[in-house]
DNA sequence: GGCGTTTTCGGAAACGTTTTCGATAGGTAT
DNA sequence: ATACCTATCGAAAACGTTTCCGAAAACGCC
């Protein structure tokens, strides 16, 4: 039936079994497995992307040859890189980056986690990091956790798949424990904190003036008159809302103004919560007469819903925040704020990282404080 | 002096030249050159992932075996594969995204080249992309054209060679020339252009209602009583902005009304155009009593300046504008716009791409037009 | 026990680079 | 010529996977 691949001889060969799919032979007098021979497969090749190989096999030269020309190495005939050069351009070869990282060890990629891409702030973050990564020769891969614990941490298992460099994380509000990042840094990863961090691990990290952009807002409202004063707080696990409570209630402390629990109202940066703690606050025997929004978006919300009650901007209720945006130039009455500078941010964020990237010996744990600014507007000037 | 590396004679040794600056030998004996070992460089090897030979190592099994292991081949056993699998997590593998590309010949990643992330619009975008490509398991690498057509050539080149399995991209407003976008096109690359698309590559592409809205806004205008609008247009060279400026000349060509030229006033999406625009316009013999802005920001500044100018809106001049802006319902006047969905609008183009991707036989070259809005605001309401 | 079969695993090639090592062909002084 | 040297190139290993091929052992059935 069949003949030894070795042999020739027919008579010698039994069948020996399925091996995927297909029937096997041994031949007893050459003691041999084999199978039968599938059809070549299809002979249409894919399109792919000129490789190195194809530059040599064009010239009659050496892969080693072209990778030489093509990195500047002095070990080469100054005509034969010429000629490697023009081949390489006319070919449109572009160097696969996937090959030279595994073989280099790294990417020159760094990994950035935000919780919403969509948020201006954010946004603003991500072309800082860009601005500086691309200067410096890195590229950039981003993730959102979308405020989600388990998304963030997958997110961080991606990038750390696509093995990048380095990591740059601003966490989820979701997020209080922190052992995926405590995992990465212990095999040695480069990791930066911005904005959202945490003291729980010991990593880089770039913070805005949250405790003193809050005294200064909550300082403002005083001096303008206000005496009781609301709090529209952040998700109280997340640091950066801890802190800014904190700066309100130093504030007060400060001014020997009371400190009332029931003028403090916690959020989710959800729609629509600021009318809840509204709500909540006028009912309240003695309502505020200033609040002060942690989250810009919060702020906007009371504003326009204060407008819609027919309440006095500043005058009955003066209102201020956080925040980075146009938008609080243009409503209005406009928005006082504490102005932030997420641009500079991400620039900030990416240099130290980069930094810690390449002085890897030299891992700094400095934290950085980007300045805010106290912009007053007309929805908190009483005077 | 120096020991043959292979007889271990000395008299026969000589020396021969210098080698990457170390002292060159050679035997005439064994006719072998060789140069002394240089002392082993440190030992201090630098943290690594994990990989799957140091799983195999550590449990004495083959590579291959992890392999099957980890991607739930059949061929092998179920206690071998519990193991390894064990071990796997013991050692928080995470496989090596570099090495499965480059011997998958496929990335699962797919570019994004954006003129700026920091633009609501296409950060809105981006969100829908990053929502359809996660759900599929594809990662998304961005870039930044900055509005620099060579900035955009370089993008391209860049995630080249990454080696993207797809190309979203949306033109800088530079863009006239296409070669970067055909050349890849002719490798085969899956090309999907969104919003700023242009004519000149056969791709396939999602756009706005660009015509339709215009016509819309211009419509409503018309209906309100304006008599004399002006357009603040977009870069003339931008197909967007031909075609929403179409659309304008269509709907005063429908109901009648001439075209002004000195009515048309073409920006650069810069800050602060509008200002001239303006100028413009009120020195007319005849100003115009509505404009209507190809770009919301425009229209914003516009608002802002008119009102600084004490004059009435919309009864002196209304104003319309494309966008997707919260900020155009919160400013004052509100904002009259043909509303955008930038999110549904990245999820399709997404969507699209891949499935290019995957059929990358039967490429399908439609045009998918998205839907948008007017939404009727006090900006322009007149009657 | 012999034949046919299945299960389970290892070896090796391949993906596209870079880099190390070594070989060769010419130099240039004696 | 001889001894030493330099310039230029090729071969091969390595990076971490997957996959193809085949081998060995165990299994089933007369």
């Amino acid at each position: 039936m069949v003949e030894c691949r070795q042999c020739q001889s027919v008579s010698e060969v039994v069948k020996a079994g399925f091996l995927r799919g297909r029937q096997r032979f041994y031949c007893k007098t050459c003691q041999v497995h084999f199978t039968v021979e599938l059809p070549a497969a299809s002979p249409q090749k894919a399109a792919r992307q000129t490789t190195i190989i194809d530059i040599a096999k064009s010239l009659g030269v050496a892969p080693s040859t072209v990778s030489r020309a093509l990195n500047g190495s002095t070990d080469i005939n100054s005509l034969t890189r010429q000629e490697i050069l023009r081949v390489a351009n006319e070919m449109d070869y572009r160097p696969n980056l996937l090959a030279q990282s595994l073989h280099r060890g790294e990417t020159h990629t760094i990994g950035v986690v935000i919780p919403n891409i969509e948020r201006p702030f954010f946004a603003g973050v991500l072309a800082g990091i860009q601005n500086v990564a691309t200067e410096a020769g890195y590229r950039v891969m981003i993730c959102q956790s979308n405020e989600s614990h388990s998304t963030e941490t997958l997110n961080v298992q991606a990038l750390i798949a696509s093995r990048v460099d380095g990591l740059l994380i601003s966490h989820s509000k979701e997020t209080t424990s922190f052992e995926h990042i405590r995992l990465q840094l212990k095999k040695g990863l480069p990791i930066v904190h911005f904005d959202r961090v945490c003291n729980e691990v010991e990593t880089a990290k770039v913070v805005q003036e949250d405790f003193e952009g809050s005294f200064a807002l909550v300082e403002h409202l005083i001096q303008q008159g206000c005496r009781r004063i609301a709090v529209c707080a952040g998700p109280p696990q997340l640091l950066i809302s801890q802190t800014r409570l904190e700066g309100y209630k130093a504030a007060l402390c400060h001014y020997g103004l009371p400190l009332d629990d029931t003028l403090i109202y916690h959020t989710e940066f959800k729609q629509s919560e600021s009318l809840t703690a509204l709500n909540h606050w006028l009912s309240l025997p003695e309502p505020p007469d200033g609040i002060f929004a942690i989250h810009y978006g919060n702020a906007i919300e009371l504003l326009v819903e204060l407008k819609r009650r027919k309440i006095q901007i500043p005058t009955e209720i003066a209102v201020v925040g956080f925040g980075d945006e146009l938008i609080a130039e243009l409503i209005e009455p406009s928005l006082t704020v504490f102005h932030l500078f997420p641009f500079e941010m991400g620039e900030t964020a990416a240099s130290l990282l980069i930094d810690n990237i390449i002085h890897r010996d030299t891992f700094s744990l400095i934290i950085k404080k980007m300045r805010g600014e106290l912009r007053i507007r007309k929805s908190s000037m009483r005077l």
